[in-house]
DNA sequence: CTGAAAGCGCTAACAG
DNA sequence: CTGTTAGCGCTTTCAG
């Protein structure tokens, strides 16, 4: 078995107590230079690790956060995890990463094992099958530091980050209108998400300011979020199959832009007959084949804020009570023949 | 705080011993049904989670593993991380991942992390900054389960699961000289990485079979595996201002291939001045303006074996000698043209 | 400034 | 089959 060197080996070694080596290794106040300097020295001669299993289970701390995304596959989230690490490796803290696959299943599970490993705060992005937060709330309750990312719930009062879905998506709608668009379609993530809600807030909201109905046969929904792509290339032939079919889709997910221009490409559509402008942190969107005008997050940003919040509340040392939600500007890169 | 139900608040509320609580939750052999329902009943019913640290610290168990990778933006590694997950979930164990973006020191960081925290083994793709592997070998021999995954440290004898690295690049070389190439360009990660050591053998050795004279010149290392495009693009302008400049190059590497791409583009090379195949795992291939030829690793099989791997060796009452080393086909998809 | 002692939540060894 | 006891490696009172 993996036995590495203990704190009271170092004691020993040194002859002195646990308490003081203890003391000593974490830099408490209350403990001579000339001490200090002999512990660190030879804790690092041996190589000592501290076991924050036996740090957490007694000081319920553990240096160490925990993330939690629906897909590592998806470059926004892959982003966004390099701004929480560049920030929590800064600060002496450690990353855990896991992954819901959209389930809400495997997210109560990964989020109880966290909590249960004494994480010292929790990054998270919901799952677009969760529409039940009790768990969430009862550990948020009971003290465990949470940022809520990306994908937000109204329910629970804390920090949250998010990009200007409802302005982005405003600005954006109310371009195409003004470039000739008049039956602009609508791809959503599934309907829950507070994305999926904001975003189509900007959009119809955009429509209306143009004095254009909003039909509700141009929004189509993919609760899989574009990771089944029969559903999006249905959802796509349905749209193009309307009496008044559209000259124009706003596609509302990174996975789901991607499968909305597969769907393009495999049913045979033309770009001059459908332009496109989706949600995308893909990094090589300048390679493809069809370049769609999109709307990219600042991912990385948006990581550094979110940890940067959650340190606000782990360090704090009197409860937070005026929370905010940070919006983070989206920018728009628009395709030459819609630039205006 | 947040403070969960504990074991002993169950014994005490049932009236039972610790002990008998504990038995009756992991469901050992020698606990009588009746106990076993009324405990895991209650349980249930308090909505009550075992602490995995609490049990490690006594065990030295935490039905969890590491999963450490170079980079998650990367398909490859994301898809085998599906994979081991598919497996661990099954099996009851959870997963823990970190990325070390190709970093020696954050590599030792990580991993001295994760055995710390009790995980009872590791799968491990190597950083390409990573030439000393002591750290590794030190908890190897201490008992750490380990499983390599892609690419592997020869001087530790374990479980690995690469791809035919060899022969898929020797079968793809030969191809291409089939199809009437002669100036092969070979573009490879870090140098003293495994499988650049693999894939360089296979594409020389074709060569040499073919009787074509390997040109060092041809050989390209971009230690920052695609990370950094400047490095790449540099690498592609010596090959083509060579005197007999390259006809087809041959890319070793995901990331690689996806900077070679926009290299090829920027630089304004035709696609029938130079021919491209290269590693690749990226999902939206086929919505590349350059398609082309690719090989594909079965990354989400690779990861289920490792899963495999890893829980043969943890679960094993005798200590394991006679390691494999498990390599898994690619499978190789030709642009038209050069489909022979 | 340092040491002794207790205990975090759980499991393991030993009784019975 | 169940209870008792001890202790994993560390931090935290509380003394001194």
């Amino acid at each position: 078995m993996y036995k590495p060197i203990t704190l009271k080996d170092i004691a020993i070694a040194l002859d002195l107590s646990p308490s003081t080596v203890s003391r000593a290794l974490r830099d408490t106040y209350d403990i001579s230079e000339k001490t200090k300097k002999l512990v660190n020295d030879y804790a690092t001669l041996v190589n000592y690790q501290s076991n924050p299993m036996a740090a957490g289970l007694r000081s319920k701390k553990s240096k160490s956060i925990g993330i939690v995304v629906p897909d590592l596959a998806n470059s926004f989230f892959s982003q966004a995890i390099s701004g929480i690490e560049s920030i929590a490796e800064k600060e002496g803290y450690h990353t855990i990463i896991s992954q819901t696959k959209d389930s809400y299943h495997k997210e109560i599970e990964v989020i109880n094992h966290m909590a249960n490993r004494y994480v010292d705060g929790l990054i998270i992005t919901m799952s677009s099958e969760t529409t039940e937060y009790t768990h969430l709330q009862q550990m948020h309750k009971s003290g465990l530091p949470i940022v809520f990312f990306d994908r937000i719930v109204d329910e629970i009062n804390t920090y949250k980050v998010v990009c200007n879905n409802f302005e982005s998506c405003y600005k954006a709608t109310t371009q195409l209108i003004e470039n000739g668009k008049r039956n602009i379609a609508f791809l959503a993530n599934a309907p829950q998400l507070s994305i999926s809600k904001e975003r189509i807030g900007g959009y119809k909201t955009a429509m209306t300011d143009q004095l254009i109905s909003s039909r509700d046969e141009l929004i189509k929904f993919c609760p899989s979020g574009g990771s089944d792509y029969e559903e999006v290339e249905l959802a796509i032939k349905q749209l193009m199959a309307l009496d008044e079919s559209p000259d124009a889709i706003f596609v509302a997910g990174d996975r789901l832009s991607m499968a909305c221009l597969r769907a393009v490409k495999n049913l045979g559509i033309k770009s001059d007959e459908l332009s496109i402008i989706g949600f995308s942190n893909v990094d090589i969107i300048d390679l493809l084949q069809t370049p769609i005008s999109h709307i990219r997050q600042r991912a990385f940003e948006m990581g550094q804020i979110s940890m940067t919040m959650l340190l606000k509340i782990i360090e704090t040392k009197y409860p937070i009570t005026d929370f905010e939600t940070k919006v983070i500007d989206a920018d728009i890169f628009w395709m030459e023949h819609l630039s205006v």
